[in-house]
DNA sequence: AACCTCAAACTAACATACTAGTTGCGCATT
DNA sequence: AATGCGCAACTAGTATGTTAGTTTGAGGTT
């Protein structure tokens, strides 16, 4: 978020900070333009891409299904009382990071509890996969939190809920639970899109304050070609 | 799948296969890499990866997950005729490759319709992500195609009664529906993995038939380093 | 003043050269 | 014969040079 959507994000000068060459450089930007957190435009260049409304509704659908599942196993999964433990520990500890005004490591702690429901669920790799489609949603959360858009105390509660459907073993509650925390997110999006803090990184197709993402007007598919 | 797991894949044979250099080569091994087809082992080499049943499980779930919310929404779209349309063309496309024996194509259609879920629900980037995490799902399907495991009419019955209750407009009868076509694939794995036409391509753990993936005794943390 | 033209200065894409870990095999030691 | 050592031949990783589209802007034309 410290570099303006539209922005230029080059090879070389970033090479040439980290001491490096261009090659490794080149590789990350890659992985950046499979998140979609830059465009690659060929032979012009690497740009940041603003906060796209559609790229957030579908994060927050694909999280949403995700973990609706996710809980649902964890509630209907015996034995795991070790993750149990892990879930009530982060509880309290958001808790107490809510209480010192630490917002940073409130945001910590709320990865680590919904990354914990995939755990809980023995879906260990669902939750790296889920997470290479929530840039947006992700910058979105960083964006409310920074203009202190900040819930903590109903995050608190819904996410006592969702944990305590777990631990009873109660699946349709605990999907309930979790659909009253993050299914309305969606449909925040309009909303917030008019907030001046968020106005900035999210793509806007009217006329005024025109990214210059270049416009593509030639001869290349989507990735490369031969010599 | 015409090269068995295990197997290198060596940057520089296909380059000089394909007359390019290593950097473009490198780069798609990189995208293989990120969906799990292959495994890069720092300095020794870049290998098939194995099926693994961890692997697929998590595909099956993400999968059910992510349609049982396109097909809801399908359902309670309306204005989308010409989706209704686009399904009912596969439909019946898919029910004639069935007859005139064509697997292949059949199993094209198969996507194609999965796909058009998504369209429907107005949800057409969450296909792109969701192909990511099916590499393993779709390696055993292939499997199976190519062992006679197909069960062409059970499956052109389901996608029937998918289409059907999408277009009804009934969100409940199409989640059903589709948990009834997908829903148990994941506990088929086992019973399959003993299958003598898939046991080659899947990991196993037992003693036999040692995997050389090389076995990463040194210093590299999960990618790169400085110089 | 608005509109073309064209060339210089960018960029990513690609090719190639080099570095530095890894691995397996031959050979010496036991 | 079995075992440990060390060197040679791999490999991916990195650095750097080259190619080829893209963009911008200066200067000429209307």
């Amino acid at each position: 978020m410290e570099i303006q959507p539209g922005q230029l994000v080059s090879e070389k000068e970033i090479a040439s900070v980290l001491n490096s060459s261009k090659t490794p450089v080149r590789e990350a930007l890659i992985r950046l333009e499979d998140v979609g957190l830059v465009a690659v435009v060929p032979k012009s260049g690497t740009y940041v891409t603003p906060i796209r409304i559609d790229s957030y509704i579908e994060g927050c659908f694909i999280r949403l299904q995700l973990e609706i599942g996710a809980v649902r196993r964890a509630a209907s999964r015996r034995g795991i009382e070790s993750c149990h433990q892990q879930l009530d520990s982060i509880l309290e500890q958001q808790a107490i990071a809510w209480n010192a005004e630490d917002y940073v490591r409130f945001a910590t702690l709320d990865e680590q509890l919904h990354e914990a429901f995939f755990t809980a669920a023995g879906l260990d790799g669902v939750w790296h996969f889920h997470q290479k489609t929530q840039a947006d949603v992700n910058r979105v959360r960083h964006l409310k939190r920074i203009n202190g858009i900040r819930r903590g105390l109903q995050v608190l509660e819904a996410h006592n809920a969702i944990v305590s459907a777990i631990k009873a073993g109660d699946v349709q509650a605990s999907e309930e639970a979790l659909v009253a925390h993050i299914g309305s997110l969606e449909s925040e999006i309009e909303r917030l899109a008019q907030n001046p803090g968020l106005l900035a990184f999210i793509e806007n197709q009217d006329s005024s304050m025109t990214r210059k993402l270049p416009s593509r007007r030639s001869s290349w598919s989507t990735r490369t070609q031969q010599t």
